[in-house]
DNA sequence: CCGCGTCAAGTTCAT
DNA sequence: ATGAACTTGACGCGG
């Protein structure tokens, strides 16, 4: 059971991605952004292995514009060397990293262009992962998409443009139940049918319920989503921010309640990422709980 | 140098 | 039909 946090490593000096304004974004200064970030990368993978945090999901952010016409640079070729080593560092360390494009790529769009630029970002996220060196288990998290009153048609369109992805798009891409619109059934019968291993996100889920199932059952079917070159099963676990809207994630996770998840989870090896505004904190706190009571060694 | 408006992006929902 | 909300910290301008 790996244990990480997605993004940002609060309270670490040096490690704050840089970017720019779209009308700044020269080849120079671009080139000097994505320098600077690699070391951040390699700065936040040292962080993490010092306190033994081996599942971290790297920011769409890395590399400033990465999928934008405006990025024409061949970063994955001018730093391949620093890429190569970032990536060695983390498999010599069991460390499993992840990336996740946001609400804006959005494969099942009926506007064509739109599905286009989806596919472009799922190429930049993927040619990353890529980079490093790292195999499949090493995933893209991506939501369905939109419903546009239609939800069977536009899970359809989803599944069609799925099937046209590159390989190594489709090797790493797994998709995950959302607060909105995709409940984890919804989710489900893609990922069964196309052989998509299935994230549960258990806000969204308390946001977005599909009551079909408990929710270890639903925990249960997707980890049979997860085959051996998929790596361990992985989940989504936050909290609720109780002076927030439904599905705003806590300011830190309380530990008592995330021991009790773990504790009825029907499975032990499973990756478990953190969704919580203080981060690698709540990863550390998390770590040693389940040091405590022996979960990992 | 500080503080605040703005930011590349798509969908949904409220007005 | 238009615009805010989602989500977020960092950029970048104005004072």
């Amino acid at each position: 059971m790996r244990i990480g946090y997605a993004c940002l490593t609060v309270g670490v000096e040096g490690t704050k991605l840089r970017t720019c304004s779209l009308k700044n974004a020269t080849p120079a200064l671009l080139t000097e952004l994505i320098y600077s970030n690699l070391l951040v990368l390699d700065k936040v993978l040292d962080y993490n292995i010092q306190n033994d945090i081996k599942l971290f999901r790297i920011s769409s952010d890395i590399i400033p514009f990465g999928s934008h016409p405006v990025n024409k640079l061949e970063w994955w070729q001018i730093f391949a060397d620093q890429l190569k080593n970032l990536g060695q560092k983390s498999h010599s360390h069991n460390m499993r990293l992840s990336m996740h494009p946001g609400q804006y790529t959005v494969l099942n769009s009926p506007i064509d262009v739109v599905v286009e630029r989806a596919v472009e970002d799922l190429r930049y996220h993927a040619r990353f992962l890529d980079s490093l060196g790292l195999g499949p288990e090493n995933k893209i998290v991506l939501h369905v998409g939109g419903v546009y009153g239609d939800r069977l048609a536009s899970m359809e369109r989803f599944v069609s443009e799925y099937r046209r992805l590159d390989e190594n798009i489709r090797q790493r891409l797994v998709i995950e139940n959302d607060d909105r619109q995709y409940r984890i059934g919804d989710v489900l019968s893609m990922g069964r049918s196309e052989g998509i291993p299935v994230v549960f996100d258990n806000l969204h889920h308390q946001v977005n319920p599909d009551n079909t199932h408990t929710e270890l059952e639903w925990i249960e079917v997707c980890a049979s989503t997860w085959k051996p070159q998929d790596g361990p099963q992985k989940i989504h676990y936050s909290q609720q921010d109780p002076s927030k809207r439904p599905g705003a994630h806590s300011a830190t996770i309380h530990v008592n309640e995330f021991l009790q998840f773990v504790r009825n989870l029907p499975n032990s090896d499973v990756d478990i990422m953190l969704e919580v505004k203080d981060k690698n904190l709540s990863a550390v706190k998390c770590i040693h709980a389940l040091r405590m009571s022996n979960f990992i060694k």
